[in-house]
DNA sequence: CGACGATATAGAGAGATGTCAATGTGTATG
DNA sequence: CATACACATTGACATCTCTCTATATCGTCG
C-alpha cells in the first residue's frame, strides 16, 4: 500500500501539464469526444491526441470508440486511488502545531 | 476559484517525480532536515538540494534554517488547496453510471 | 469500392528536466 | 581566524517533453 510511488508519480505527471489538467477537469462533467475538447484549446489535433494518449496510458482516463469519435472519461477507480494518496498524507500529518 | 490551473499544475509537477513524491510522503510524518532525507535515497547531495528547491518553490514545502541544518516541512495550506482540486473534480462527477 | 471526416502516428526541433562533479556559501566550534 | 560540516550553486550532459507539419489509419456513407 505504501510502495506504489511509481504509479502515483505517473498519475501526477499526467496531470502536471496545464493543458491536461484542464482536460481532466472538463471530463469531470462527463464523457467528451476529442473534437469537443479540441475546440477549447489553441493546439493542433495531433497535440491533443498526444495529451489524450498520456492521460489514457496513465490510467486516469478511459477511452472508447463510438463510431468515428473517440470518447474520453475519467477512470474513477484510479482517481480515487490518487485521492487516497493525499488523504493518507493528511492522516500522517503531525497536528501539534496546527497553524493552518 | 476555477482559473488557477497554473498553480495546481505547478503543485502536481513538483510531486510528479518519484523521488520528490517519496520525500513529500516522508515529510508527512513531520519536519526533517536535508541530511535525514538524503540517507533514504541513492542520490548525491546536490541532486537532493535540487529537488528540495523545486518542492519549496512550488509552495508545497516550507523550509527554515536551524543552525547548520535546513528543516523541511509540508505547507498544509497549499496541500489543502491541492486536495480541494481533486475534491471539486469528484463533486462534478456525473454519478448516473456508477460502476466504480 | 472510393471519398471524406475523425483520430493516430512519425519525424523534427526547441526547451525543460534530472543527474553528477566541482565549487561556493554559511554556520558553528576550537 | 581556521577548520569542518551542512547545504546551495554552477556547468555540463543525456534524456524527456511538448509542439508542430506531414502523413497514415480507421470508420462511415454514398
Amino acid at each position: 500500500m505504501k510502495e506504489d510511488y511509481g504509479v502515483h508519480a505517473m498519475y501526477l505527471k499526467a496531470l502536471s501539464d496545464e493543458t491536461r489538467l484542464k482536460i481532466f477537469d472538463m471530463l469531470s462533467n462527463g464523457e467528451l469526444c476529442a473534437c469537443d475538447i479540441l475546440e477549447e484549446f489553441n493546439i493542433t489535433q495531433p497535440t491533443l491526441s498526444y495529451h489524450m494518449k498520456i492521460l489514457s496510458e496513465s490510467g486516469l482516463v478511459d477511452s472508447r470508440r463510438d463510431g468515428v469519435w473517440m470518447k474520453y472519461s475519467i477512470n474513477r477507480k484510479n482517481l480515487e486511488a490518487l485521492k487516497q494518496l493525499f488523504d493518507n498524507i493528511g492522516l500522517n500529518m503531525d497536528n501539534t502545531s496546527s497553524h493552518l
